[in-house]
DNA sequence: AATAATTTTTAGTCTAGTCTAAAAATTTTA
DNA sequence: TAAAATTTTTAGACTAGACTAAAAATTATT
């Protein structure tokens, strides 16, 4: 079944949701992500549970069916491989290349996306450290991932991170963040994705989306 | 101004209609290319002919203008990049390339075909032999280009040719296609882009799009 | 030059994807 | 738990870009 750019937005953003709660997916929260209003939404949602790509009832949030999630996952793979790409082999830093991407995404010919893969030396986690899904929509086994990753309410041990500049180490060495620590997030900010993290059973201390997202953890 | 996908291929479509004449260019011969009615393309021009990006007399034809023009070649030249990356860089054949880069050439970033541009160590043609253009839209002077991209009725001298397989050359001679001879298309064939081509004033014979593409001249 | 054939344009329709305004359902608050 | 606030949906409208059928203009043919 032949799918639009629309289409592809709509599932990718729904999939990004999803990572971060195991809640349905409301209509508003989409609206924000795609741009659109939320009338809009409601009549996407519509007709992509027509097509079978999300499970979706009036007034009571979305998620992905199967069928959606794999498509979905596809998407992000593609993503995240123009991702590698263009930090790997163009030159750019890992904070230019999400629009290029989010137009990268939807080139279609699973054939690039293999010889990329492949000239991309099979990378496993994108500049961001997000894992690579495969050409099956399987996430690859990191045994850690990124903090910002980490569901609410879910707690993990911090096994290493994503970066070494000396300004970022000595911030975690500031808020008390060491290798072995017991880490839970105890609430996610939707405006700057900054989040609540209780520390070793300590009261939650503040963390920005940034730091989140160069602290990695073992669940 | 913003500019669409469809008309960044009507542009690029009338631009390649162009290269090949230097007649006004006619309303089916657009829809044929671009795979839509006559009427669709009647509706298209006056709208980018209201654009200023050509001119545009009902029955009479269009023009790129040259803002439209500018555009095409920006258009071109991403093609062409594209394509040195998708057979240098990702191993495609030739032959294989021009779908995935009809999607590519829609990427919109200056920053990224610069950086690919490097990346590619500055080709001056794609796999075909098409120059690419630079990004003021300017040509590069080659000194010869192919015999298929030779407008009708001009003449030029053999000096290359782009291809060295056993086949292909047995087939020049064949033809009594050798270097320094002087070649004068009299006749394109809509159909399949072949070329009626009068050898030193000889009577003309037909060759294939495939060898005028190969066979490289100076004007 | 008149007629026939072809090309192009006009007029009206359709779909995808968006919007606004108002109605309905759900959730929060007093 | 009733009222208020918020979220979501419905209904109807709009635009871009396509289409078909018929009319108009151009080009080719007797």
């Amino acid at each position: 079944m032949a799918i639009s750019f629309a289409e592809e937005n709509y599932l990718k953003i729904i999939y990004r949701l999803s990572e971060s709660t195991s809640d349905d997916i409301s209509t508003n929260a989409i609206a924000e992500l795609t741009q659109n209003k939320a009338a809009s939404v409601t009549d996407m949602l519509r007709k992509m549970s027509e097509k079978g790509w999300v499970n979706y009832q009036k007034y009571q949030g979305v998620r992905l069916s199967e069928a959606g999630e794999k498509i979905a996952l596809d998407i992000v793979r593609k993503h995240r491989l123009w991702e590698v790409f263009l930090v790997n082999k163009m030159g750019f830093n890992w904070d230019e290349v999400h629009e290029i991407a989010e137009q990268l995404e939807h080139i279609e010919s699973e054939v690039l996306i293999d010889k990329l893969d492949a000239f991309l030396d099979y990378p496993r986690t994108d500049p961001h450290g997000d894992p690579i899904p495969n050409k099956k929509g399987e996430l690859p086994q990191l045994g850690y991932i990124p903090l910002a990753n980490m569901p609410m309410g879910k707690a993990g041990k911090l096994v290493g991170v994503a970066q070494d500049s000396a300004v970022f180490l000595q911030l975690l060495t500031k808020l008390n963040l060491k290798l072995g620590a017991n880490l839970e997030i105890t609430e996610i900010n939707a405006f700057d994705l900054s989040v609540s993290l209780r520390i070793d059973g300590n009261p939650p201390v503040l963390i920005s989306h940034e730091v989140a997202k160069n602290v990695l953890i073992k669940r």
